[in-house]
RNA sequence: GGUCGAUUAGCUCAGUUGGUUAGAGCGCUUGCUUGACAUGCAAGAGGUCACUGGUUCAAGUCCAGUAUCGACCA
């Protein structure tokens, strides 16, 4: 086997196109067949099917994709479902522009046509995002993709909403619902933004019907006086107390409006007596209902007044309206005075609209007994939550829930299985033929005029079915929904918790009777440096794309897994991109490095290699990388992805490439072949399982590097094996006696550094201590020489110290480095001093812990032993200390 | 207004159940074309862990409060 020649920089551009396609086109994206294998599925948070991949996106697909990667090389049956989201009112919303760029319209076009637009922009961009998760490394099985108006997905959502109504959950009514003016639809609460907004307070007088008094409400909205129809007042409220019961005109309209008490009102807002407008603000629909007030809507669909006001306002818009009416008012002598006022005020999601509370007819999910069940799943754990604090949102929300209104008026998604009779009566079926046989049964007749209702369904209403209806629901013989549901890890961002997350927990107990999976990871918000979330208005949202090509598609997704704690926000940064470039390069290098010094053939498998053979740097490394594999485990056991990425960076760079291709070097060059090989073998070996633990986080290099090293018969990185730890393999004293070797290395390194002696210039050293620890250095001499240019060592239990020596005292050891001629007495007895200062510290903290009798009495018997020996050693390094430093006076 | 989160080195952040000398990356200083890597190597400087009180033998870690910032919900 020829080994290709590695270039000195990585080059991502080179292997990753091509390895993509080797393993789409071997199918290893597959589940294939489950045999005894224990399922691992996971479902994709569907993207827009127009949209574009953005940093948000980067994060949340790389976590799924090392947790099927890892869960793939751990034998499972792994399936990682794809698919899109149609995103109703985003999607037509886009469409109405291009309509409008091009002087036309929706209703100028009509439903079909403007539908065949929607489509064929769904097809023209439906592919792009998915492309683009490619380039990523995603390991998604495309060929399942599913997008959610696919016939059978579509199949799915009337099925449900039928089921739904006949049980009596769903239902159509006339009630306030959030108005989007601009998208002209309704929205569910979840899809109303609140946002802190500049505003004012303006104090309006309504006089009594009777006598020259009157009372002062105050108001955000002065436009929407036009549809008061009461005032009302806190019953508590002393100061209104004889108000109560009486009546006061509405000015500019002349309406006799009641003055009510009602607990709602809180006294200590504006003067504590508040206008009611049932029909535009949501309390005041609450109040009105208790009290019996009339619900006026002054408002056509486009928030411009309509004909139940007075005519001088019919036709404006909101906005015009509000000054106009401040104007009137004003004229009238009714405005007492306007303050400045911060309040909350609801925007649309999607069209940035300020949203408009609206009287409207439209359809709703009766969410009470679906929530139930869904808390208690999370409650008892049936679903696992990371981070955990995410259960009390969750049960929050769920506690305090509302009916859902469900209708949009939109024409892009999926129409309303509801039909209407000449006499607005309804019928609710799976087709308009079904819907035709109710009616004539209804009606008794056989000819029927039925009318389909225009509106279609909020698309969270198709997205809450995706762990169902992706894998053939309502059909629940489907062999995919009996082998992958339900699926196991959901990796999604919190903010779309209600609008997904909690609905598809419940529809999934109310139709399948179980939880849709088992474990939500709630990845953070990609930010901007300045904490700001990523917009293509603010212009601070990088594109993937270029960051792939400019640093590579593993660069990206381990720069981003080094960087997400779980769970919490990051601040997106290039440097951070950099960094897992330069980790890459790294990698590639120390593999170059091992590459160089192989032969054609790769050296034997390690347990090929007698034990007795292993040097003790060999048995350090391997019981490090025992270590490394059993934090890898902890940090995946507990969804903490960048402990694990954190850990395997650590140990790659700190431990293998500082550290044991270093040892090695002297033995690669040496001219004993067994010896070679040994550290061949180790190396090698080594690398492997380094690779394999990469593969999940950087599935590009290290697929690249794997096939240089991969053994006769064995498969593809991608379903090799994963490591797994055995702590029989530990060698703890190896790894104590490494951990001197590399202590004195470092403080000869640190003397020569402040003593400025020359690098290429070899410096003795002369080790006073017990035969134990001297005996490794002298065994590991090549070491020293090689590492810290150490020339002659000389040991001893009660050797002298050398004149005009410098000093370093590593654990039990003295360890002198003789610079006769060269030594600056006073660079040492600064060093020395600096060393003895730190040591005392330690010391005296020591010390005090100790001198406290309720510590010594109370804290466990181990934590006082090891706190005394502390005390022995700082006390034995300090004496050492001052005694070279006392030499050198 | 309610709930939750954050506050640790110049910057961005780790820091499990309280128990070594509080860590990393970036940046900074100094020295290195060391036989894989300057996308690198070595050495170093830099922290009253937001503040106040409490619990404890022991607090960055637990509790209460304060301040600032942020998120979500009303």
């Amino acid at each position: 086997m020829a080994r290709a020649q590695l270039g000195k920089v990585y080059e991502p551009g080179r292997v990753e196109s091509k390895w993509y396609r080797h393993w789409e086109k071997q199918g290893y994206f597959k589940p294939g067949d489950p045999g005894e294998r224990e399922p691992f599925t996971v479902l994709i948070p569907p993207p827009n099917v127009t949209g574009i991949l953005t940093m948000g996106h980067v994060l949340n697909n790389t976590i799924q994709d090392v947790l099927v990667r890892r869960a793939r090389m751990q034998n499972r049956c792994t399936l990682w479902l794809p698919g899109t989201d149609h995103a109703s009112i985003a999607t037509e919303a886009k469409i109405v522009k291009m309509l409008k760029d091009e002087g036309t319209n929706k209703d100028a076009l009509g439903r079909e046509q403007f539908l065949d637009r929607a489509w064929d922009w769904a097809h023209s961009y439906g592919g792009t995002i998915i492309e683009q998760l490619k380039r990523l490394g995603c390991s998604c099985d495309w060929d399942r993709s599913v997008f959610t108006m696919d016939e059978g997905y579509s199949r799915a959502v009337i099925e449900v909403f039928v089921r739904l109504y006949e049980e009596g959950l769903i239902y159509r009514g006339e009630r306030l619902i959030n108005w989007d003016p601009v998208g002209k639809t309704a929205l569910s609460d979840e899809e109303v933004i609140h946002k802190e907004t500049q505003g004012h307070l303006w104090f309006f007088r309504y006089p009594l019907q009777e006598g020259d008094e009157y009372v002062t409400v105050a108001t955000t909205r002065p436009e929407t006086m036009l549809g008061d129809t009461g005032v009302a007042v806190n019953p508590k409220d002393d100061r209104y107390r004889d108000l109560i019961g009486r009546k006061a005109i509405l000015p500019l309209v002349g309406r006799e409006m009641p003055i009510i008490a009602d607990d709602f009102v809180d006294p200590e807002f504006g003067t504590g007596a508040v206008k009611v407008t049932p029909a535009h603000d949501p309390n005041d629909y609450q109040m009105g209902e208790r009290h019996g007030l009339e619900a006026v809507n002054i408002l056509y669909p486009d928030a411009v007044l309509n004909m139940s006001v007075p005519e001088q306002f019919q036709g404006l818009d909101r906005f015009a309206a509000r000054k106009s009416v401040v104007a009137e008012m004003e004229h009238q002598g009714l405005l007492e005075k306007v303050e400045d006022y911060v309040h909350n005020v609801g925007y649309s999601e999607r069209t940035d609209a300020m949203v408009e509370p609206y009287l409207s007819r439209q359809w709703f999910l009766n969410m009470q007994d679906l929530a139930g069940p869904a808390k208690e799943a999370v409650a008892t754990s049936r679903i696992t939550f990371y981070p955990e604090r995410w259960v009390k949102v969750y049960e929050h929300w769920l506690t305090y829930i509302q009916d859902w209104c469900i209708s949009r008026q939109l024409w892009w998604g999926h129409r309303i299985p509801a039909w209407y009779g000449p006499d607005d009566h309804i019928f609710v079926a799976r087709t308009e033929a079904e819907a035709l046989d109710q009616a004539r049964e209804h009606y008794g007749r056989g000819e029927v005029e039925l009318e389909q209702d225009p509106d279609v369904l909020d698309t969270w209403f198709s997205s809450w079915l995706w762990p169902m209806a992706t894998m053939g629901w309502p059909d629940t013989d489907s062999p995919d929904l009996k082998r992958f549901y339900p699926t196991q890890d959901l990796v999604t961002a919190p903010d779309i918790i209600f609008f997904w997350v909690a609905r598809m927990v419940m529809v999934g107990l109310k139709f399948m009777d179980q939880v849709p999976f088992s474990t939500v990871y709630f990845n953070g918000i990609v930010r901007d440096k300045l904490g700001r979330r990523m917009s293509k208005s603010l212009g601070n949202s990088p594109d993937p794309l270029e960051i792939i090509d400019k640093f590579g598609a593993d660069a990206l997704r381990m720069g981003m897994m080094l960087i997400a704690p779980q769970g919490l926000d990051i601040p997106f940064a290039e440097e951070d991109i950099e960094l897992g470039r330069n980790y890459m390069n790294k990698i590639w290098n120390a593999a170059r490095f091992v590459f160089m010094n192989l032969d054609d053939e790769l050296p034997s498998p390690l347990e090929d290699i007698p034990s007795e053979q292993l040097r003790e740097v060999d048995r350090w490394i391997l019981s490090r990388l025992q270590a490394t594999l059993l934090q890898v485990e902890e940090a995946y056991a507990r969804y903490r992805i960048n402990d694990a990425a954190k850990a395997i960076y650590d140990f790659i760079w700190s431990d293998y490439c500082d550290w044991y291709l270093e040892f090695i070097k002297t033995r690669l060059m040496g001219d004993e072949a067994r010896d070679r090989d040994t550290a061949l073998t180790v190396a090698v070996h080594v690398l492997r399982n380094i690779l394999a633990l990469l593969h999940p986080l950087a599935p590009f290099m290290s697929e690249e590097l794997w096939q240089q090293v991969k053994r006769e018969g064995e498969p593809d990185l991608i379903c090799a094996p994963c490591p797994t730890s055995a702590e029989h393999l530990r060698a703890p004293d190896s790894e104590a006696k490494i951990e001197l070797v590399r202590e004195v290395i470092s403080s000869v390194r640190a003397v020569r550094s402040e003593m400025s002696i020359a690098p290429q210039k070899s410096a003795d050293m002369v080790v006073r201590g017990p035969d134990d620890d001297t005996h490794i250095l002298s065994q590991e001499m090549p070491h020293l020489q090689r590492l810290a240019r150490v020339g002659k060592l000389t040991t001893g239990v009660a050797i002298d110290r050398p004149p005009h020596a410098a000093t370093a005292v590593v654990g039990s050891l003295e360890v002198f480095i003789p610079l006769e001629g060269l030594i600056d007495l006073e660079v040492e007895k600064e060093r020395l001093q600096k060393r003895i200062q730190e040591m005392e510290g330690r010391l005296a903290a020591v010390q005090k812990k100790l001198d406290n009798e309720s510590f010594v009495q109370r804290a466990p018997a181990d934590v006082v032993t090891h706190e005394r020996e502390k005390q022995a050693d700082y006390r034995d390094r300090l004496v050492k200390l001052k005694e070279n430093y006392a030499v050198l006076i």
